[in-house]
DNA sequence: TTGCACCTTAGAATCATTCCAATTTGTTGC
DNA sequence: GCAACAAATTGGAATGATTCTAAGGTGCAA
């Protein structure tokens, strides 16, 4: 094997990114990162949990929670809440709003045109500095496209 | 007192909201709709529950979490979840958004101009049908309001 | 006035998440 | 390579919000 080769389809920018926050590359990190880019389902932390263990036997639901904590704080992912409920874990960076099927439990990411979120910070008064915004749906999808 | 004298500042469509959905008028429920009306300050399920005790001293936590629950089913009050945490309850039902001040940890309403959600809602693709949408901010404000 | 459906209640149970103390792993300077 | 230190992981306990459950109350309807 080349020493060019990339071994597997690992996230590229995951250890750079963590390094510009002083924070380590690590198999749990990489795995938990791995597996949210393979299936964006929105998965909660238990859902994660279990598509890691076959990997990674003995890594612990703490450990999840902590990954999670720092693909969050290293804008690698966003953390979403639906009323109730656990929190669920989404690796799409590009601006899009959620759309929550009542009928299957799913979630489901809506493209928005970049103007949108602009459009929609404008209505803030004066004085209201929003770091970010957030957007959600909630009904029925008849399109099941997950 | 004339018989047209309201006796109180109760709310005057919680009777009839609820007996439409087939339910009955309670002490605990008109209180606890009574105190949402009052502050709106998003208060959370134990925060009702401080805020309702002095007055009806027997009220139960379960009872102030039915109560909520059966005012958001009937569309009196809108649940609102910020990530993790408790969920909040507004009873402002004017198509708004909502700004939570991380320095503050308050909600603030914003105000929507009518044609916004609808602007907002048009970006979902065919297929999708939306009951609620929710737009949430989440920053700074420089101005408190509360 | 009895029956029945709806409500409320207290406390137990559940679920997601965080905390904690102990151990492991990785890195740095020697 | 090796000690020392920092960062990360682990399992289990603790916490916090919410829901469940079983029992008792309340009030309308026949």
């Amino acid at each position: 094997m080349a020493t060019t080769t990339q071994t597997a389809p690992l996230p590229i920018g995951l250890a750079q990114k963590l390094a510009d926050s002083g924070l380590r590359s690590t198999p749990q990190r990489e795995l938990v990162y791995d597996v949210l880019l393979k299936k964006r389902d929105h998965p909660t932390a238990d859902e994660v949990f279990a598509r890691v263990k076959p990997e990674l036997p003995g890594i612990s639901l703490a450990t999840v929670y902590n990954c999670l904590e720092t693909l969050v704080q290293c804008d690698l992912v966003r953390a979403v809440n639906f009323e109730r409920g656990p929190t669920r874990y989404c690796p799409n960076l590009r601006p899009h709003a959620h759309f929550h099927d009542e009928a299957t439990g799913k979630t489901h990411d809506i493209e928005l045109p970049p103007e949108l979120l602009a459009r929609v910070s404008s209505v803030l008064p004066r004085g209201y500095d929003a770091k970010s915004v957030e957007i959600m749906f909630r009904g029925k999808a008849k399109i099941s496209s997950n």
